[in-house]
DNA sequence: TGTACATCAGTGAACGCGCGTTCACTGATGTAC
DNA sequence: TGTACATCAGTGAACGCGCGTTCACTGATGTAC
């Protein structure tokens, strides 16, 4: 059989944990099974238990992991001086509206996070307070707490026209959705 | 066995039709089975197919029926008059965050929707184009081009904050992002 | 130094279960002659 | 008018299938004495 060299077992894990990720994005948790998941992370069934608990577990890590890279890269942003504005288009851009298995988690699951345990939605909300909390820090304007209410205000606007502009089937719509939610995005930072 | 009167059949469906809209929208589409449903509707697995030809075309009815509900409550407003404040108010509500299961269907399944089959998606789009139009003859200034970009984006931040504010686990953040959604959905419709 | 045993990551078959769907059948009403 | 048959909405058991999870086992390395 295989020798296992060190570090073998947390890059198996890493392995599982990237192809849920993105599997759960593409095509939603409860649609996704696990056999599929090791499968595609070229192992079998039973391997699964060795690195997780359950399913639930499975999920809260992944939402735990890809939130967190979502939060590294605002504060990369944060830290480089790039603009909200580019923030907002990248996030409203057709790339990423064609491309949710890398996308924002929460545009892909929010609606069923809101239907799982406790743990899960801890995670969650855990780490959307970190993100409204940095993307305050990029608006220029304000008070602290009016940058923060901004800021909340956009990222729900962003969410809600990302899933919009995915789930219409016209082409002409779904840009139209992500353009106008672009403008108003702006005019909530305070362009004007 | 049943003696059937007229119009009986008509009042099955109904009743298949009305208990599938609420559990969908509270539990997601694949999270919910027709066993679920049929029982909860007082019947047995069989029935179904006398009048649905498959677990689509049952999501594709649902859809269809929910969101006309929805559009009509548009109509209805639009006719009385009442100011598109209120009804951002009433859409951004503890109450209606709390009752998924008669709310929305845009809130509770768009992320859902977006992986269903075209058929499903067209049903979805022509309602949601219907929703925009009159959303957009409530906005008061404006021109007509100006007014539809504006619902557009109203919308897109209320199906996007309502989602949040229900996936999130804090009593505070949650009421906080309803909050704040409201006004910035004020702010767009040109309250100032 | 050599042997015995523990540990570890993973295999692959099997578990019970609920899924969407099919189908032979039921028991009532409506229609034909 | 009475009998034979078609139609209709629904029953309830069964279909094959994939789900999440369990478990005996494998074959390598590490450790004890």
């Amino acid at each position: 059989m295989v020798r296992y060299e060190k570090g073998h077992k947390d890059e198996t894990r890493r392995q599982i944990l990237d192809v849920a990720s993105a599997q759960f994005r593409e095509s939603g948790i409860a649609a996704v099974g696990l056999a599929g998941i090791m499968s595609e992370a070229g192992l079998t069934n039973g391997a699964f238990y060795t690195h997780f608990a359950s399913k639930e577990d499975l999920v809260r890590e992944v939402l735990l992991d890809a939130l967190s890279r979502r939060e590294q890269r605002h504060k990369d942003n944060l830290e480089n001086g790039v603009e909200l504005e580019t923030t907002i288009r990248d996030y409203l851009s057709l790339r990423h509206r064609d491309r949710a298995g890398t996308g924002c988690p929460t545009a892909a699951l929010a609606a069923e996070i809101a239907r799982h345990p406790k743990a899960t939605r801890d995670v969650f909300t855990g780490k959307i307070s970190d993100i409204i909390a940095l993307m305050a820090q990029q608006i220029r304007h304000g008070s602290a707490d009016e940058r923060r209410r901004k800021a909340i205000a956009i990222y729900a606007a962003m969410v809600g026209a990302l899933q919009l502009s995915r789930a219409v089937n016209d082409r002409q719509l779904s840009e139209e959705i992500l353009e106008n939610a672009v403008e108003a995005a702006l005019d909530l930072a305070g362009r004007r």
